[in-house]
Order: structure tokens, then sequence, then C-alpha cells
RNA sequence: GGAGAGGUGGCUGAGUGGCUGAAAGCGCUCCCCUGCUAAGGGAGUAUGGGCUGAUACCCCAUCGAGGGUUCGAAUCCCUCCCUCUCCGCCA
């Protein structure tokens, strides 16, 4: 949520922003709609002031035995004035509260121009994307081939967009999973967590996902439930309500954790194989930190997030999102693009960004900047480090030999169980 | 799922219609006293919003959430949520 005192002070400036994501912002009809709230709140809490005051004296009066039959007309007379006032209030308020909700997030002015993924800004490059002497197969042509990736029992069981791995190919991707976790928590100071996957409506408009995003989710008993698109939302939402004291920042949350998506809108869209599937497993980090430091903590973020991409051995680029293509909830994002060779493209498998206060007003995350000073919004960050699936399908086809093998990177080694290639004749 | 008990400030916990945004204690901050330590004395200590040059004053709201009764609700009524105890079921 935009800081309501920044709106009401340049909604010009607001808008101009907003115009880069293309989105429309009504700055006039917005300070229109301001200026009868504060009309109707001045004079509600004006009558509700007139209202205590008598009804204090009435008491006093009652208590030394007065009659206070004409006060009490009196304030008879204003509580059908107040109840007026409060119900046009609330229905302005109910007006703005919802295109408040609706409002995505100001850009950072480094956020590149843009309309569409064309238009990302390319960062850097780490590694080189490996030159076969042979025609690369695909995740899917090498795991099927050895019996370990099996699609047709999933779509049989479940439908599109879901997948059943078996063998050494499972081993292999909790094998990720456990690397990743250790990484982050022993070398970059994050916090493990076991968080559910079932959340509520109003965690999910807590960091962003809704009113906006419905159609991305999917629903349990009548919305009671939502199950986690990303573990972003338990983390983030572990800071609701919540006034951190500064020494508690940075504060660094990491959890491992399924991810459903209805991948509605993208109908046709790399359906084979395991890059784009309604369950996913993901390693996801989040930080809340002091503003002044959120900018620096993006890049260290990122940075980390890099580090799973080195120590595998993967080709990746880092790209900064243009205005048209990142979140509704970002100020700024870095995706990390990891290299598929049957693709022969950089394709995404992390994406990190800095919420600024965003999320931290929707879900009231504060910190107290030192004793005596009133909280304010912290920063929140959150990134993946990283979507499990596809980190596995880079390691399949980046590390593939020509018999069909793959040979199993040196750093997961103490989670494979002495397996040092995978589709190797026994 | 059934029965019962509860949800009050950073914590414990009083408070059954007005003088309670809230006693008392603990914690915390500042000051005084004190060779050190310990003990003692005093003051302060919620959040959001409005107003404002102001994180000063003043005003409004908030005692799980929402609604109702009343001139007036932490206190009475209704609905919902959550916690605890016992029973049932269960990994």
């Amino acid at each position: 949520m935009l800081d309501p005192k920044v709106l009401r002070a340049d909604p010009r400036a607001v808008a101009d922003n907003l115009a880069r994501r293309g989105f429309t912002f009504d700055a006039a009809m917005y300070a229109e709609l301001e200026a009868e709230r504060k009309a109707a709140q001045s004079e509600a809490e004006s009558l509700q002031a007139q209202r205590n005051t008598l009804s204090k004296r009435i008491g006093e009066a009652r208590q030394q035995g007065e009659d206070a039959t004409e006060m009490m007309a009196e304030v008879t007379g204003l509580g059908e004035q107040l109840e007026h006032r409060q119900a046009a209030l609330a229905s302005i308020r109910q007006r703005l509260d919802a295109w408040l909700i609706g409002m995505p997030n100001l850009l950072d002015p480094e956020v590149p121009d843009g309309k569409d993924p064309q238009d990302n800004l390319e960062l850097r490059r780490w590694g080189e994307p490996v030159e076969f002497d042979f025609e690369p197969l695909d995740h899917v042509q090498l795991s099927e081939h050895w019996g370990l990736l099996d699609m047709r029992q999933a779509a049989a069981m479940s439908g599109a967009r879901f997948s059943v791995l078996q063998g050494e190919l499972a081993l292999l991707h909790r094998a990720l999973t456990q690397f990743m976790l250790d990484l982050h928590t022993r070398q970059h100071g994050y916090e493990e967590c076991y968080v559910p996957y079932l959340v509520n409506a109003a965690s999910l408009e807590g960091t962003g996902q809704l009113p906006k995003f419905r159609a991305d989710l999917f629903a349990l008993d009548g919305e009671q439930h939502f199950l986690i698109p990303t573990a972003e939302v338990p983390l983030t939402n572990l800071l609701r309500d919540t006034i951190l004291e500064a020494s508690e920042l940075p504060w660094k949350k990491i959890a491992h954790t399924p991810c459903f998506r209805a991948e509605a809108g993208s109908y046709g869209m790399d359906t084979r194989g395991l890059i784009r599937q309604h369950q996913f497993e993901k390693v996801e980090l989040v930080l809340a930190v002091h503003p002044e430091e959120s900018e620096s903590a993006l890049e260290e973020l990122t940075i980390h997030a890099e580090a799973v991409l080195q120590a595998l051995e993967l080709p990746y680029r880092v790209v900064s999102l243009c205005g048209g293509d990142i979140g509704f909830a970002a100020a700024r994002t870095y995706d990390l693009e990891v290299w598929l060779p049957s693709q022969k493209a950089y394709r995404e498998i992390s994406s990190c960004s800095n919420f600024r206060d965003f999320q931290a007003r929707r879900i009231k995350a504060r910190f107290r900047p030192d004793q005596e000073k009133s909280p304010q919004p912290v920063h929140t960050l959150n990134g993946s480090g990283l979507a499990v699936g596809r980190t596995l399908v880079a390691v399949l086809e980046n590390h593939q030999s020509e018999d069909g093998s793959v040979q199993i990177p040196d750093c997961l080694a103490p989670w494979m169980n002495g397996v040092t290639r995978l589709g190797v004749a026994e």
C-alpha cells in the first residue's frame, strides 16, 4: 500500500511514476475523494467530541441528583446527525481503501523503461553456455529415458502441469533443496522456518497477491483458505502487526515450501516438462530491513541467490525488470535467468525484489528507530534461492553427456548418497 | 466434532454502565541518593488518525473482530475468530 501522505502531497508525481507501469491513476478524482473524506471526518469527529462532553456532564449531573433531561434531549439530536456523518464517512473510506489496495507500488527511479520482458535490462552474466559437440536433450527426454520422470501418471491422477519424480531424480530434487537451505542458513545468515501452506485472504492481501490476482491462486473451502503461491506469503506475514526493535534488523528468514499456482492465462506456455507446474518446490528468502538499508539489501540478496547457481556451475545472467514487467508490489526486481541448452535461452529461476514499505504498510510491520521515536514501516524484500524444479531442469540439461547421463555437481555430494552421475546403466 | 473456561497496555493482572486509555505489580527510560555492588526515592513509559511548522497541545478511535442496546459500553446483548482444559477422532 502506498503511503497516503505521499499520495496526498503529490498525486501528480504518483500518477507519473505509475504510468511507467502502464497503470493509470486518476489524481484529480483521488484528490476530490480525499477532500470529501477529510471534511466528513472532521465533522464526524467534532460531533463525537460534543457528544462525549455532554454525556460526561449528564453523568456528573445525575450523580449530584440534578435533572439532566434537557441535556439528554440535546445529545439525542446529536446522535442522529452523527449517525449520518459516520455513514457517509464509512462509504468514502470504503471507496478510498478499495482504490488504495488496488494500486501498485511506486517504481524505483532505477527501474528501466519498457513494456515487456524484451525491455528488461541485462546487468551481468556469469559462466559460459556449454558448447555441446552433440545435440543436447531436454530434461524430459533425459529423465523419461531413465524412467525417473512420469508425466503420464501425474496427468492421470491430477491433470496437466503435474509431475512424478522417482528414484535418483527425486533424490537429486531433495538434495538440491537441502543444499540451498544449508547454504543460506550457514553462510548467509537466514533463519530456517517451517510455515503453513494454507493461508487466509488477509495474508495474501498483505503481500499483494490479493485482491488483484485471485485467478492465479488455488482456493479451498469457499475461499477460507488458499494454497500458498510462494513462501513469501507466510514468511512475510510473520511480521503482521509487529513492532521490531531496531536491533532486530535485518530480519532474515528462509523456508522451503511447495508452491501452488493456477497458471491461469498461461495456456500453451511452457507446456512441456517441469518448467511451469501447478505445484513446485521453492526455497524462499525473506528480509525486513531498515529503510536506509533496503537498496544494498537487494544487492546482497541477489548475490545470495547467485551463490547457488555458481556452486552448481550453471551459467546465468541477471536482469533488471522494466516498468512493464515488474510485479505489482515490487519497487525494483532483479531476475536471475539460468541458461537452458534445450531452449538455447536464459530462463527465469529466481526473482529478487525490494518492496520497500509497500507490504509493510499492508501488514503493519514496523520497527522503532530508537527509543522515544514512533514506529515506522520496515522495508521488506524477498527472493527465490532458488526455484527447485527449474534448478533440477538446469542441472540435468547443462551437465549432460553424450551418453545421456548427467554429472552431479560436487556441492551436492553430502545429500546424494554416493550417486555422482545420473542415468548410468548399473 | 462435543462440553466447559477465557481473550484487557511490552508482560502479569484488576476492572459488571459515566470520575477507566484503563488500578497494582513487573519490565524499560531518565533523574536523585549511594565508595563499588545491592537496596531506596521521584518522574515517565500504547497504537492509529485528525489538527499543526511540530514526533508540543488539543480532538477522535482502539480493552480479540464485527454488529446491537444506551445520552454514555472494557463492562449488557448477538454473531464470528482465537486460546486453554476435558472428551471424541487422528499422523
